[in-house]
DNA sequence: ACGTCCTTGTGAACGTTCGCACAAAGTGAG
DNA sequence: CTCACTTTGTGCGAACGTTCACAAGGACGT
């Protein structure tokens, strides 16, 4: 049939209605200022210029000009922006004053090693439930918490109010665990799993790959140095440093 | 007098010359795309549309198409791609065909943890060396290696030829860390601190941030329920009780 | 040999992101 | 108050990325 999706005299809007979509690429962002202004913060910095937050963050300052007036005019021209306040307005944005129930699936080293993660606690996050499927594992402390069965999956989301579910099973498990989850109305996952879960459109799934990361870093490497092992291919033109 | 840097006449190509420039964005899908073909390759596929990998893979078939393109003719018109031969391909592009020495600095519960996967063994990684600055750690056994003083990381970097540096330490030793990597040459990184790295041009960081993944879910999280936590928002409106 | 069917590879349109450059707006000295 | 100076907020063009749609190319049956 090939029906033309695209009705003739429809508007192309994508957005329409609400004005306040911030693009994904500044909201990826937001945390790292965030992050930048904590640390001044602390040094009791009152005020910072988009130049020197901008350094901080490893950004181009007009971009992060650009990114924080998607929130709103919080700057002071001839001044900068207050520090505590664009703490206060980024972590707002972000929904980080309110407190985020996380379940962590999968107890395994980097399952123990997330709970252990003192900066997930340091912002509004806070570890729910640990879960495991391993009968040996069910009962441990780990992180001044016990693990649970992963069979009290669907109660502890339930109960707890979890919002956002990690994934820290071996690869085979995962697509199940996002499938449950799913099924009990979570609607952000971050995976750990080196899988590509399939889930509904509605879902938010973000993964963290380290085999990837490893593997973008070699295509460079082999880029610049076309194909040799930098240690190697600068022994054989000495070059100046002996 | 804002000198205008852009002759009238010339033409604007950034990348004149090679024609070998892989778009970043390509770049980062194609380890997921291996992934799925070694997927089909453990079942015994011979051959795959682009259609069914793209799905595989969860991007736009079109998308799968232009990235294959920039690594060449590879498909098979009216057939699909040769799963090995494409395997193949895409192994020697991201230079996977060679190993890669890797130095984890930092043995706590997250380097423990990335030394112990699985995954990155697969792959054309090899870990050279686990590095710690923690005396009772120095000697102990991790995934059948004894972890050494960070002393040696110079040692360990220039005698293995080390191409890329894991930091897996507390943020505040990161930044030290990755200038003395940078120091004896190595020139990607890839950081687990949460700290934005200062490192000349030249140097390729890569970071994980468990965190950052975190709020941008909590963000998309409140703008699609209005800040309200999910499994409250379908409950009742505490409506006239008080 | 030839026509039909299928799938690749890519031109072109569209949307998003980036960063320059500068007007607008505020500070503070005199 | 006025002027010099600083820094924000943003218009705009360019670069980059995505997706549609289809011509080109190859396989395969007849
Ligand atoms: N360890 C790393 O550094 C690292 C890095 C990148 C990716 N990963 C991935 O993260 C995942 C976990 O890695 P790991 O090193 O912790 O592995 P692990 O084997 O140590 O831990 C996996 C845990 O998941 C549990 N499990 C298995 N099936 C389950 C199920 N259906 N429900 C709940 N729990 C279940 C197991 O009992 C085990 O405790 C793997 O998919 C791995 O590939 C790990
Ligand atoms: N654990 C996680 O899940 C997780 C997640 C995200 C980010 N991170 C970050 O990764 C880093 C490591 O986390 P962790 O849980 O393994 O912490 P950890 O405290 O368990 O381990 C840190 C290790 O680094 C060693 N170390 C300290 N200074 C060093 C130096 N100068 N040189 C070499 N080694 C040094 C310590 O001795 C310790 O063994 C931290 O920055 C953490 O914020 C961790």
């Amino acid at each position: 049939m090939t029906s033309s999706n695209r009705p003739a005299g429809e508007v192309p809007r994508v957005r329409a209605g609400r004005d306040r979509g911030i693009p994904d690429a500044t909201v990826a962002r937001l945390p790292v200022y965030l992050r930048a202004l904590m640390t001044l913060s602390e040094r009791g910095t009152p005020t910072v210029s988009s130049e020197d937050l901008a350094s901080a963050a490893g950004v181009n300052s007009a971009k992060l000009r650009k990114d924080l007036s998607h929130l709103g005019s919080y700057g002071t021209r001839g001044v900068g922006y207050d520090v505590q306040y664009l703490i206060y307005q980024i972590s707002r944005e972000l929904g980080l004053t309110q407190d985020w129930p996380v379940v962590i699936v999968g107890t395994g080293n980097l399952g123990r090693a997330l709970a252990d993660y003192g900066g997930f606690v340091s912002r509004g996050f806070r570890v729910a439930a640990l879960l495991d499927a391993d009968p040996a594992k069910v009962g441990q402390q780990v992180a001044g918490m016990t693990v649970q069965h992963v069979d009290k999956l669907e109660a502890v989301v339930q109960e707890s109010g979890v919002a956002i579910g990690v994934i820290a099973t071996p690869a085979p498990a995962a697509q199940e665990v996002c499938d449950r989850l799913v099924a009990v109305g979570v609607r952000s996952i971050l995976n750990f799993a080196p899988v590509v879960l399939q889930a509904p459109d509605e879902v938010r799934i973000r993964k963290v790959d380290l085999s990837i990361e490893l593997q973008i870093l070699a295509f460079h490497i082999q880029r610049a140095t076309g194909g040799q092992l930098p240690a190697l291919a600068g022994e054989q033109e000495p070059e100046g440093a002996t």
